[in-house]
DNA sequence: CCATTCTAGTCAGGGCCCTTGTCTAGAGAA
DNA sequence: TTCTCTAGACAAGGGCCCTGACTAGAATGG
């Protein structure tokens, strides 16, 4: 019988799902919500208890819906986990603890001081993530991590490319997490992150982030594309019309218009929120330049803008691709409020949902 | 029974599957093949048989691998059907008719004497694919289609976009093949077609086409990506590195150089290989601004360079691109007869045996 | 030349998973 | 107290597949 009790897990799948979003459910409510019989649904959930998977919560259906024989209350165990939303930032990091419904149930916040020194950000995030854990007291299943960094898709470590803020420094966060994860640990940039947020929008869009550093997420087919490396969206060097019409490297533009930090490779975003009309004239040219070739590489229904300088500047950007002969619509960002950690809840729920689905 | 018989037809499918690889099989070798059981297979066979999707073919095994009972060899049926992979250039266009083990059944060829008008194409694709299917004696499942300009991804028609050659003229190769493709008509662009045929080198990566037209495809996690209308690759309007180390637009550059065609949008490939080192080293500089970009926007693991000028100046665009923070590998493109049809035939025959396979 | 050997295909019995239909338990309504 | 109504359990049955035994039929080999 080789794919016979394919049928079973399937059940059990469905009865998984089915209390992932109604949170609670008797025998009889499962069979009428996925549609099988209730000796099936009988079935399933004692099996799914047996594992530890689900488990009668106590309640009762008595007091709720008129007469007949009260029913037994069902729910996800607290054994199925949680997943670790992680964001690590040059401020500090954030962990959380996402249940299965994506509420979180627990929440530690660390600073650090020294930034660029990756030993500062491991001892913070596995400080945060012991307090997180300690306080929703169950275990996790895995962790998506979000890092202000180039992050190497192969092995999840932040690298430093030339010309780039390298703001967080050497570090490894899966083999930081992995003793905590409990499962796989799943790194990714703020910027992409950020894109996952806002996907709902298009199958197909390009998220422009603009702010200290130079950032840019590619949505592909309804995906974030992360590309062989993991470096797609890395935009510093991309060529582009600079002051003078000459054809300059986008992170170079911000030099000549003397609006990099003394000593660094970031943007100063004050500078140039401050600068005059030719200053954000310059800027929305090359800045058009790189939509162009968004443009052309990515074919996006829209462009997204954010960062803390970005929208600041759409109208400049606008004026600057007016001229193009193709053209995309251009926006700013719809989430404000912590864009990158709504991605990474998301992505953390989706896949913790996946893990317990999945699961033998 | 919601999904009892998901089992039965998972049989089938493996019991088709099977056939698609080996061709002919006997229900006992089916059964050893698949690892089913003897009599399932046979049932398997006579539900197949009644659905006219497989046939006794008449063969025995006798004569073949020593005693025991005859055994009848099975195959599918010709009812199956063919996919018909179709290419259009300005040339011409090529109909061939694929059967289900990827054999070209039929082929046929028309030429087009007034490129640039639509309605000659038409004419042209419905002939020839009659033709191939009369020829074939199968009927027609589905059309995958390869057209020498633009595609809109929606609508599947021919897009003129300015600046870049409109080789074909308006033509809805959907419209003209429908009646005679049986099923759905694909429709993309020659450069994505050429890079689906070498797609097995890497996941992650681009195809440089240089030709009289500039393109490039995307592959993305090992598919080739679109875009939101379907103009992914369309790089006539990148911003690279002009003549003097002014910003321009990429198709610019020939024109600046004198390599354009007169009164055309084309670029005159024999004058542009006949040009001196200085015009080789700007035109390598002007592709490696391009290359910049691609690595930006897709991170490919490597670059394929194709068209019928792109690999011979290959070494003026690794010359261009050595100085580059970041470098990706270049290479010429590994087919060189017929990579369009490759791509063309290698979907049609996968989108036949999914349509087969899913069928009901 | 005939018994042996070996294989393709069929048949019978049984297990698994689900379904329908019936029955029991138990709370609210009359 | 009796009726009504629902959650859940139990029994019977059907679909699909498997194992094991059986039949048919050709090549081998003494």
């Amino acid at each position: 019988m080789p794919s016979q009790e394919l049928v079973r897990s399937l059940t059990d799948e469905h009865v998984l799902r089915a209390l992932m979003h109604h949170r609670r459910l008797t025998r009889a409510e499962l069979a009428a919500e996925i549609g099988i019989s209730k000796p099936t649904a009988g079935e399933s959930v004692r099996r799914l208890a047996d594992r530890g998977l689900v488990a009668d919560t106590g309640e009762r259906t008595t007091g709720g819906r008129g007469r007949g024989r009260v029913g037994s209350y069902y729910s996800l165990a607290p054994a199925v986990g949680v997943a670790l939303a992680t964001v690590i930032a040059p401020e500090g990091v954030v962990v959380e603890c996402l249940d299965v419904y994506g509420d979180t149930v627990a929440r530690a916040i660390r600073r650090i001081n020294r930034p660029t020194h990756g030993s500062q950000a491991a001892a913070a995030l596995t400080a945060a993530a012991a307090e997180a854990l300690a306080s929703a007291g169950q275990p996790a299943r895995l962790a998506v991590v979000s890092a202000a960094d180039p992050v190497d898709r192969a092995t999840g470590r932040l690298v430093h490319l030339p010309d780039s803020p390298f703001l967080l420094g050497e570090l490894d966060p899966v083999a930081v997490l992995a003793p905590q994860a409990g499962g796989p640990v799943i790194v990714d940039n703020d910027v992409n992150w950020a894109a996952h947020a806002e996907r709902d929008a298009a199958r197909d869009f390009a998220y422009l982030f603009l702010g200290e550093g130079l950032g840019c997420a590619v949505v592909s087919d309804g995906e974030v594309r992360r590309g062989h490396s993991g470096l797609t969206g890395e935009i510093a060097h991309v060529l582009t019309l600079g002051p003078g019409g000459r054809a300059v490297r986008f992170i170079e533009v911000f030099g000549e218009l003397g609006l990099r930090r003394d000593g660094s490779t970031a943007i100063d975003v004050e500078r140039l929120l401050g600068g005059d009309a030719a200053t954000r004239a310059a800027i929305g040219q090359a800045v058009g330049g790189v939509v162009a070739a968004v443009v052309a590489f990515a074919d996006p229904l829209e462009i997204v803008v954010g960062g803390s300088w970005g929208p600041a500047l759409i109208d400049s950007i606008r004026a600057a691709t007016a001229r193009m002969p193709r053209r995309a619509a251009i926006r700013p960002a719809r989430l404000t409020s912590e864009p990158v950690l709504a991605g990474v809840r998301a992505e953390a729920l989706s896949r913790l949902r996946s893990a317990i689905t999945a699961k033998d």
